[in-house]
DNA sequence: TATGAATGAGCCTTCATTCAT
DNA sequence: CATGAATGAAGGCTCATTCAT
C-alpha cells in the first residue's frame, strides 16, 4: 500500500474507495467468514484488480481491522455522550441500550465479524486497541448499573452476572435481527430493558 | 476412512481413538477456528501421523461435524426428559436452564466452535440435522415460556423476543465462563433465571 | 485460473504461453500417461511454477481436454470441406483418409492420449462434446461409403464392419507411425485405401 | 505375498483366489484405468480384506503383469498350432483372424488394458517377455502374407502396410465390440477377411 | 497509477504397502 | 493364516502477496 495521496482531490477518491473495499470485506467476511474468504472474491465485490486493491490496503488482516475499528469506536463515543447527560440509571440504561442495538442493527456484517474472528485476532498488537475501545464500553454499561445500585433503584445481586446478562442479549442479536424486521433496534432495545428491569413473572398490579 | 471394525474389542479401541481425535478437534478449532487449523496441527494434537488420522475421519469437515453432534443431541435428550416431567413452569424453565449451562459448560469448546463456523457449516447437508437439533430445543424452551404465559405466571409481551434474550445470555456464556471460575454452571443459571423472572428494578418488600 | 486478459498484446502473449502448455501436457500424457503425469512434471516441462501454471489452467483435467479439443475440431472441419467437394466416392474416400492420417501424423501425442484416455475422461460432461466430434466425422466417412454402395461403385456386405476396419487401421497408427519413418502419412493413406479398395487376392489382370 | 502352499489341496483353494482377484483386477483397470483403480476397489470386488489381498499377489503392478499374462500366451500357442497345420495362407490367414478374434473377445477387459497400459509397463523388465510373445504372434501373421505372396495368392505391394492394417482392425475390436452384439467374433473376423483379401470396390462378376 | 503474471509455501487428501497382533 | 491400523511420501490445488511493465 503506497501512502495515500496529499493533494484534498486525489484523497477525496482514494478514501472513497478504500471505505468501499472495507465495506465489500465487511459483507464478505460476514458471509463466508474472514478464512474462507480470498482476496479473488475481494475483487469481484469490489470491481478492482488484484493489484489495485493493494493501493488501498496493506493486507488482508488490515482489512480485518479497518472493519473492526468502524464498529467500536463509534459507539463509544456514542455511548460516552450518552452517560454524560445527567439522567437517572434507567434513562442512562434505555438510552445506552437503544444507540447500542441501533448500532448494532446498522453494523450487523460488522458485529458478525467482531464476535466470529476473535482467535483470528488475539496475536495482533491492533487487537489490543479494539478490545480497549470494548472494555471501555462494557466498563460504561457496568458504571450504570452500579450507579443504580448505588441510588437504590436497581436491586442487584451479581452485578457482573447481570452486566453479561445483558452483553448477551445483545450480542446475540446479529444473529437474528433482519434489516427491516418485525421489530426496529428501538423495539428490540425497550424490549430488553423491559425484561432486564421488571422480569416476566406476573405481578399483582400489573 | 475405512469401514470401522466390527469385531467388538478393536470397536472399541477404534471408537475410544476416535473420541480422541474428536476431542482434540474440538480443542484446537475453539482455539484457532477451523480454518486457521491445519491438519498438521491435528496430528500433532493427537499423537497421530498424517495417514493415520484419516482411519478415523473422513475429513476436516466430518470432524466439524463430529464436534457438533457431540454438543446438540444430548443436550436435546436431556430438555426432553425434563419437559416431560410435571412441573410448573418456573420449574421448567429453572431445570431447562440449569442443564443447559451445565452443558455448555462442559461442551465449551463445542460451544464455541457452533456459534463461530455457522458459516462454514451452512452449505454442507449435514448442517439441517444440527440445526434441527438446535430448534427442537429452543422450542422447547418456548413451550415453556408459553406455558406460563397461559397458566397466568408469566406476563409475557413478547414471547419469541423473551426467548431470544434467554438464548443470547446464555449462548453468550462460552464467551467469559471458565471451568472453575468464581461462578458454577449452575449459579450462572441460577442468576439469568432471576434476572429473567424479577428483573433488577427495586421494588418494595423486595 | 484467472480470467484471461482482454487487451490483445496481452491476450496474444497469455494464448501463445496457454498453448505452450497444451503442448507440453499432451507430449507427457502421450508418453507416461494422463495419471502417471504429475504437475510437477508439466511445470518442470514448461518451466512455469507450480502457481504459474494454474494461470493458465484450470485443473489437470482441463488440460486433458484442451488437449483433446486441438485434435477433433479441426479435423471434423477439413473432412467436412472435403465432402462438400463434387466428386465420386472413391475420391471422397481417398481424400479423408490423407486429411485424416496426416492430421494424426500432426497429433500423435494427442491420438495417444485420445485413445488411452477415455475411461479417464467419460465422466466428465466435456467428453460428449470430444465424442460428438468424432461421431460427426465417423459419421461423414459412414456416408461416403454408403454413397458408393448407392451409385455402385462399392460392394458392401456390412457397412459398420468395414467402417470398423478403416477406423481401426487408422486409430492404430500411432502405435507404429514414427515422424520421419519409412513411409509418409500420405502413403499410409495410400496403401490402407488400396487394400481396403481391392483387397490383396491376386486377381488376373492386376 | 508368502510362498503359496504346497499341499495340494491347499494350493487349490490358493490358486483359485489368486485367480479370483486377477479377473477382478482385469475387470477394474479395463473400467477405470490401472492409475485410477485402488486397492480400495480390488479389496471391494474380491471380498478380501486388505492385508488378505497381498497374500496372493506381490503388488498392483503383479496383477497388471497377471492379467497381461493371460492375454498373449495362450493365444501363441493356438496360433502356433494353426500354423503348424498344412493349409494355403488364406486358409491359414481366416483360421488365425478367428481364433484371434474370438480370443480378444473372450479376453475384452485384457485387451484393454494391454493397449492402455503400454506406458505404464513398458520401464519394467518383465514388459519384454509380454512383448515377445505379441510379437512372435505378429511374425505368425507376417509369416502367412509372406507365404501367400510367395505362392502368388497375394498381390502385396507393401506386406508391412498390410500386417499393420490388419492388426489395426483387430487390435480396435475391444472398443466396440459387445459380448452379446449383432456379430459373433467369428462373424466380425470372417468380414475383415473378406474385405482385407477381396476389398470394397464393385467388380464385373462378383 | 494500475495491471496481471508470477511466486512458492502451504493446504487437504490419497494411496500402496508393511507389520504387530 | 488373516486382520486392519499405521505409515509417510506424493498428489493436485489455493492463495496472499510482489513487482516488472
Amino acid at each position: 500500500m503506497p501512502a495515500p495521496p496529499t493533494r484534498p482531490k486525489l484523497r477525496a477518491r482514494y478514501d472513497a474507495r478504500r471505505a468501499g473495499v472495507v465495506e465489500a470485506a465487511a459483507r464478505a467476511f460476514a458471509a463466508n467468514g474472514y478464512h474462507a474468504t480470498s482476496i479473488e472474491q475481494l475483487i469481484a465485490a469490489t470491481g478492482l484488480t488484484r493489484g489495485g486493491l493493494y493501493h488501498y490496503v496493506d493486507s488482508k488482516q488490515d482489512l480485518l481491522f479497518a472493519v473492526l475499528d468502524e464498529l467500536m469506536e463509534p459507539l463509544l463515543e456514542q455511548a460516552r455522550a450518552i452517560v454524560a447527560e445527567q439522567a437517572t440509571p434507567e434513562r442512562h440504561l434505555r438510552a445506552l441500550t437503544r444507540a447500542w442495538l441501533v448500532h448494532v442493527a446498522d453494523h450487523l456484517d460488522h458485529m458478525v465479524v467482531f464476535t466470529r474472528e476473535r482467535a483470528t485476532l488475539e496475536r495482533d498488537p491492533r487487537w489490543a486497541q479494539v478490545r480497549r475501545a470494548r472494555d471501555a464500553f462494557e466498563r460504561l454499561l457496568a458504571g450504570v448499573l452500579e450507579a443504580g445500585r448505588a441510588d437504590g433503584s436497581f436491586a442487584i445481586e451479581d452485578p457482573q452476572l447481570v452486566l453479561l446478562a445483558l452483553l448477551g442479549m445483545v450480542n446475540h442479536t446479529p444473529q437474528w435481527l433482519k434489516p427491516r424486521g418485525r421489530l426496529s433496534p428501538e423495539q428490540v432495545a425497550d424490549g430488553f430493558c423491559d425484561v432486564l428491569l421488571d422480569g416476566i413473572r406476573a405481578r399483582r398490579g400489573r
